[in-house]
RNA sequence: GGGCCGUUAGCUCAGUCGGUAGAGCAGCGCACUUUUAAUGCGCGGGUCGUCGGUUCAAGUCCGACACGGCCUACCA
């Protein structure tokens, strides 16, 4: 259902057109005739000052530079794949390149789904248009009608009949053959980086596809999203720091959220059955390689279902998402190939580390232990204990060799202080953490639900700063949450995993970077 | 926070032993009605990240700073 277009071509007959029009133009703007009697001052401006000219010069000839809405017949894919000889279609998009071939010219149109080349000839599209076309520069919006063939070189063509401005570019676009490379720029104008190079903008469009069957994956399976406060009187749920900001309405600090968790579960007290959220944290924290301040995480909760639960609905999702974007259960090649398919790994905590250590790791004398570690490379603080130096053991030197799907379950519980102990071993918890590509992706528990102990083990993290306890969190505890499996998920680290991403900002449209000296 | 590397035209990059700056793309001009990284000829474009130092002379050597990258540290 296609609204017939208004085009209105006005036509100005007192002015010569093109380029000479643009020079007179220049002049009256300016007052300066030739472009090199500028001084070298203005040299960066150069091109804005050529596309200004540009401008005036076609709102003179009757093409105002910012458009409104313009009709297509489909976006250029849709065109590409309707494609019929002879067929007038109306196309819209930002102008590429152009070559140039005197009283003709093609250029390719691009928009948000494909490339589409255009014929511009003077005699199809008369002497005044044509040459008004001259006056177009790369980066370009704009609107087409014209009538599909196919050029001798077999390349799928629209030979154009009219042509409207909807909007004109006054600063360039990258450069066409390269793309653009600094990786500054990449970030801080990272509209530059989807013009500039399409694998980009195509990462952007998975990333996308895969939130979204995500989504549907646990909607199919009866999950609810919800949204929980970001803006929180305590920061709780992780152990990280968080971002302080003021409420000015309340006279007091309020802090980021570093983890919804603890509003999740009010849910399930609540009898929300099945609920997740997925949605930004902020941690305060350093920048590096697999660290943004701000990340998109998924929590997953349900009640009456345990770690065992969780397994199962990961190891699900992720292969489902791995198939359906990226059409693959491999990811990569060779030695360094990842191979998701199901089941994955499934190893104790203990185990991994005896496997690493040698059987009678835990029953080491300390001192022996510590010689151990120290002989792996590890730097050890002289204060800590037998767990704590398996745990840097664990950290430094066998989660980063964990590179296929691991399921590592059984931790000790003071590792873990939301977690609910193992039945049979009060000093381990029942939670895996899933490990991919040496990177932990997804912590799961078996949900602590006994507010008694769940108040002595916040107590136990916070020392007797009774302040920092969440007592309203304890107070829906007491009211009785069911038990329950919950999960997070790093949706970035998942993403960068997937696609094969060496760093996290470029998974993340616009990562954090220190601001600007000014 | 510490170490190493980088920053040259709008973009992508060269720049030798310290001797006053180069290419391709983009831009401007001319030619060209089936090209596609169009082509050919011509032209313009630079505070060599910033500040300071050494030197007759600094893009080049030295120092500080800014920003970026990698490593490391911190980090549920």
């Amino acid at each position: 259902m296609f609204m017939p277009t208004i085009f209105i071509f006005r036509h100005l007959s007192m002015f010569h057109f093109g380029a000479e029009a643009g020079s007179m133009l220049r002049f009256m703007l300016t007052g300066r005739w030739k472009r090199g009697s500028m001084s070298e001052t203005e040299s960066s401006n150069e091109y804005r000052e050529q596309r200004l000219a540009n401008l005036a010069a076609l709102q003179m000839l009757g093409y105002p530079p910012y458009g409104r809405a313009f009709e297509r017949s489909g976006s250029l894919s849709e065109l590409r794949a309707a494609f019929e000889e002879g067929r007038t279609v109306k196309a819209a998009g930002r102008l590429a390149t152009v070559r140039d071939m005197g009283k003709s010219i093609f250029a390719d149109l691009r928009d948000g789904s494909d490339r589409f080349q255009l014929y511009v000839q003077m005699k199809t599209l008369g002497e005044e248009a044509f040459k008004a076309f001259n006056l177009l520069d790369l980066g370009d919006h704009i609107g087409i009608e014209g009538e599909l063939f196919t050029t001798r070189t077999g390349e799928a063509t629209i030979k154009i009949t009219r042509w409207t401005l909807l909007s004109k570019a006054l600063l360039p676009p990258p450069e066409k053959w390269h793309g653009l490379k600094d990786v500054e720029m990449r970030y801080r104008q990272r509209y530059l980086d989807l013009i500039g190079n399409p694998e980009v903008r195509e990462l952007f469009n998975k990333r996308f596809a895969m939130i979204r069957e995500i989504r549907q994956y646990l909607a199919d399976r009866g999950f609810m999203e919800v949204e929980t406060p970001m803006l929180q009187a305590q920061a709780g749920g992780a152990a990280a720091k968080p971002f302080v900001t003021h409420y000015g309405a309340l006279g007091s600090d309020v802090y980021m959220r570093i983890a919804p968790e603890l509003y999740l579960k009010r849910l399930l007290v609540g009898g929300f059955d099945k609920v997740f959220e997925l949605n930004r944290n902020f941690r305060n924290e350093g920048l590096d390689r697999t660290h943004n301040p701000e990340f998109t995480m998924l929590e997953i909760y349900e009640a009456f279902s345990d770690v065992t639960g969780m397994h199962e609905l990961i190891q699900g999702m992720i292969t489902h998402v791995a198939q359906s974007v990226f059409g693959s259960l491999v990811i990569g090649e060779g030695e360094t190939a990842l191979d998701l398919t199901p089941p994955w790994r499934e190893v104790t905590y203990h185990a991994l580390v005896k496997e690493k250590m040698g059987e009678g790791w835990f029953d080491l004398p300390l001192t022996d232990a510590c010689a151990q570690a120290e002989a792996l490379g590890l730097s050890l603080d002289p204060g800590w204990d037998l767990l704590m130096v398996t745990h840097e053991v664990y950290e430094k030197t066998i989660e980063p060799s964990l590179i296929q799907p691991t399921f590592v379950t059984r931790l000790p519980a003071n590792l873990v202080p939301l977690a609910r102990t193992c039945s049979d071993d009060p000093s381990l918890v029942d939670v895996f953490e899933l490990v991919i590509r040496g990177q932990e992706v997804a912590p799961a528990y078996t949900e602590m639900n006994d507010p008694i102990e769940q108040r002595q083990r916040f107590l136990d993290q916070v020392g007797d700063d009774a302040s920092k306890l969440d007592i309203d969190f304890i107070t829906a505890l007491e009211h009785g949450m069911p038990p329950a499996g919950g999960m997070g998920v790093g949706i970035d680290r998942l993403m960068m995993i997937l696609s094969g991403a060496e760093a996290i900002r470029d998974v993340i449209l616009f990562p954090q970077l220190k601001r600007k000296a000014d």
